[in-house]
DNA sequence: CAGCTGACGCATA
DNA sequence: GTATGCGCCAGCT
């Protein structure tokens, strides 16, 4: 087996976002120490093809809490739609409790994982 | 082979 | 407070 690439490396940390939260683009960038928040955003581009339920990419908005992606995915509302079921408040494609919902993926490490 | 693009973020004017 | 530019680096044309 090779190194990951970088997206699969996106993808664990995407796949672990608890539902009703929701994280950056930035953030993840960071957390990895790799590449930047363009590289999230073009992993992710390539994660289409992928299922929701196998990769929750609508719960990484960027830094405002806007959905940027909305665009990307099977449907324009499909991003927003899937928030709004678990429970974070969208309003003008935007997370309107972004700063609360925000979450980091250093989280990860507080779960003693 | 060289250049452009992009689901972003930050610095500067 | 708004507007514009640059950096990031893999993939595509």
């Amino acid at each position: 087996m090779s190194e990951p690439t970088y997206y699969e490396l996106v993808y664990e940390v995407v796949r672990r976002i608890p539902p009703g939260r929701v994280t950056t683009y930035g953030a993840i960038a960071d957390f990895l120490t790799l590449g930047s928040a363009r590289m999230v955003g073009w992993a992710l581009n390539q994660c289409i093809s992928l299922a929701d339920d196998q990769l929750p990419a609508h719960r990484v908005v960027n830094r405002l809490g806007e959905l940027s992606g909305r665009l990307h995915f099977a449907t324009p509302s499909r991003m927003e739609e899937l928030l709004r079921q678990e429970g974070v408040p969208v309003e003008n494609h935007r997370v309107t409790d972004f700063k609360e919902r925000f979450w980091s993926p250093e989280e990860l490490m507080e779960e003693d994982y």
